[in-house]
RNA sequence: GGAGAGGUGGCUGAGUGGUCGAAAGCGCCGGUUUGCUAAACCGGUGACCGGGUCAUACUGGUCCGCAGGUUCAAAUCCUGUCCUCUCCGCCA
C-alpha cells in the first residue's frame, strides 16, 4: 500500500494513478476520513489523559470516599472512550479499505493503457525465431508421442490442470533448475528452498488474498494456512516485521518452490496443456533493496531473466507492462514472452517488477541506516528466473525437430545427461 | 500427538495490580582524561501514531510475542493463539 500521509498530499496524483491503471477508487473519499480519523483521534487522546490522571489520582486518595467517587469518575470516562474508540475502529476500517484498494504509483515511463494490449515490446532475445520447414507441434502432441507428460493420469489423481512429468521431462525440469539455480547463486544470489505453505496474515502482506470469489490461492481447511503461488510470498515473508541495517543491503535471494494457483475460469486453448495449470515448480528471483537501488535492480533482475533465455537460445521478447495490467503492488514490471511455435505466438514465460515500497509497508518489512535515527521501508522486487512448466513448453517447442525428436539445449546437456529426447526404443 | 518451561528495549536480564516505557549490565553515541590504542570516568541512548515548528524545541497517545477479557487502573490477573526450548510418543 501506499503511504496514508503521501496520499493525503498528493490526492489529485494518486487519482489520476488509479484511472491510468484502471482502478476505480475514490481518493477523496478516503481523503475525508482520514480527516474525520485524525479529529475522533485527537477528541480520544484527551479523553485517555483525563481517564489516566484520574486512575493516577486513585492510589493517592485520601480516603474510600473519594477513592469511590474517582472511581466512579474513571469509569464514566472509559465508558466515553469506548464509544469513541468503536466510531473511530469503523472509520478506520472504511479508510484502510480504501488505502489497500489503492495501486502502487506506476513509472513515468511504464506505457500508459488499458491492458495487455498496450505492453511494449523494449527488446528481443539474441535468438531470432526460427523458419521451421515442418509442421511443429505443440507441446501436448509432443509430450504424447515422447511419453513426457501424463495429463489423464494427472486429471484422474488431482483433477484437471494437474499432470505427471514421466521421463525425460523429469530429467529436462531438474536440469533446468540447476541450471537457473547455478547462474543465479554466481551472481550472489542465496539459494532457498521455500516452504510451499505460508500463513494467511504473510499471503496478505505480499499482496495475496488468500480467500474470497476472485482468489487464485488453495487455502487449507481450518487452518490459517494457504498453498503459495509463488515463492515471492515466503521470501517476501522472510523480513516482515523486522528491520534491518542497510549495510546488509542490497539482498538477493533465489527460491525454488512448487506454486499452487486454483485459475478460476481461466480454461482456453490458450492455456492448453502445461500453459495454464494448477502446480508448477518455479525458480524465483526476489531482492530487498534500499530506495535507490530498486531501480538498477529491476534491470538486474531482468538481465538475468535475458541470460538465463538467450542461454538456453530461446527466442523471446522483452515487453515493459502498461499501467492498466501491471497488477496492484508493481511500480513497473517486464515479461519476457518467449516464441512458442505450437500456439504460433509469444507466451508469457517471466515476469520481473518493482514493487518499491508497497509490498513493504504492508509487510513492515524496514531498514535503519547506521548511526542514523528512524527506519524507512525497504524496497522490494522479484521476478522469475524459470518457470518450469513453461520453459519445457518453450525448449519442448523451439527444439523439436522435423523427426519428432527434441534436442536438448547446450547448456542443460551436462545436467540431463543426453543431447537428444528420443522416442522410446 | 502428549507433558512441562518460557517469550520484556540492539543484546543479556529484573520486574506478580497504580510511583513502570520499564532496574542493572552489555552494546551504541557524545565528552573528559590519556604518547597512540585500550582502560577509567561523566553524560546520552526504544519504536509507532498524532499536535506543533521552515526545521528544532516542545507536547498528547499507544506499545512488554499477538488477540481478546477482568479492573477506575494490566508487563503483572484470566482466556485464546503463535513461537521457542526440554522430555515422551510417532515418523522420512
Amino acid at each position: 500500500m501506499l503511504d496514508r500521509k503521501w496520499i493525503v498530499e498528493n490526492a489529485q496524483l494518486v487519482q489520476q494513478n488509479c484511472v491510468n491503471r484502471g482502478v476505480d477508487v475514490d481518493v477523496t473519499a478516503f481523503v475525508e476520513m482520514d480527516q474525520q480519523w485524525r479529529e475522533k483521534q485527537a477528541d480520544m487522546e484527551s479523553l485517555n489523559r483525563e481517564a489516566n490522571a484520574v486512575s493516577k489520582s486513585i492510589g493517592k486518595a485520601k480516603d474510600a470516599e473519594q477513592r469511590e467517587a474517582r472511581k466512579e469518575q474513571g469509569r464514566a470516562l472509559r465508558e466515553q472512550v469506548n464509544t469513541l474508540k468503536a466510531e473511530l475502529d469503523e472509520i478506520v476500517a472504511r479508510r484502510d479499505a480504501i488505502q489497500a484498494s489503492i495501486p502502487n504509483l506506476s513509472h513515468p515511463d511504464a506505457p500508459i493503457g488499458e491492458d495487455d494490449k498496450a505492453n511494449l515490446e523494449i527488446a528481443r532475445g539474441k535468438t531470432p525465431v526460427p523458419e521451421l520447414d515442418f509442421e511443429p507441434l505443440d507441446h501436448v502432441e509432443l509430450g504424447e508421442r515422447l511419453d513426457l507428460i501424463d495429463f489423464e493420469s494427472g486429471a484422474r489423481i488431482a483433477g484437471a490442470g494437474f499432470y505427471f512429468l514421466k521421463n525425460d521431462a523429469v530429467l529436462l525440469e531438474l536440469a533446468l533448475q540447476r541450471y537457473a539455480i547455478g547462474m543465479l547463486v554466481d551472481e550472489g544470489f542465496t539459494p532457498m528452498v521455500t516452504p510451499d505453505l505460508a500463513r494467511n496474515e504473510i499471503l496478505q502482506g505480499t499482496g495475496y488474498i488468500p480467500r474470497g470469489p476472485e482468489t487464485q490461492i488453495y487455502s487449507i481447511e481450518n487452518q490459517d494456512l494457504s498453498l503459495i503461488a509463488t515463492a515471492e510470498i515466503p521470501l517476501g515473508g522472510l523480513l516482515a516485521g523486522k528491520t534491518i541495517d542497510d549495510d546488509q543491503l542490497p539482498m538477493k535471494l533465489c527460491g525454488l518452490s512448487h506454486c499452487f494457483r486454483t485459475e478460476a475460469g481461466a480454461a482456453g486453448r490458450a492455456s492448453r496443456g502445461l500453459y495454464r495449470v494448477h502446480q508448477f515448480t518455479k525458480v524465483e528471483m526476489f531482492a530487498f533493496t534500499l530506495p535507490e537501488q530498486s531501480e538498477p535492480m529491476l534491470e538486474h533482475l531482468r538481465d538475468m531473466e535475458c541470460r538465463l533465455f538467450d542461454g538456453l537460445e530461446i527466442p523471446y521478447r522483452v515487453v515493459d507492462t502498461a499501467t492498466g495490467d501491471l497488477g496492484g503492488p508493481a511500480y513497473r514490471k517486464y515479461d519476457l514472452e518467449a516464441w512458442m511455435p505450437g500456439r504460433g505466438e509469444f507466451g508469457e514465460v517471466t515476469s520481473t517488477s518493482n514493487c518499491t515500497d508497497y509490498q513493504a509497508r504492508r509487510l513492515n518489512a524496514r531498514y535503519k541506516i547506521k548511526g542514523e535515527k528512524g527506519t524507512r521501508f525497504l524496497h522490494t522486487l522479484n521476478g522469475t528466473a524459470i518457470a518450469l512448466s513453461r520453459a519445457v513448453i518453450a525448449i519442448m517447442e523451439n527444439y523439436q525437430q522435423a523427426d519428432g525428436t527434441i534436442v536438448v539445449p547446450e547448456v542443460l546437456r551436462a545436467w540431463m545427461g543426453k543431447d537428444k529426447i528420443e522416442p522410446k526404443a
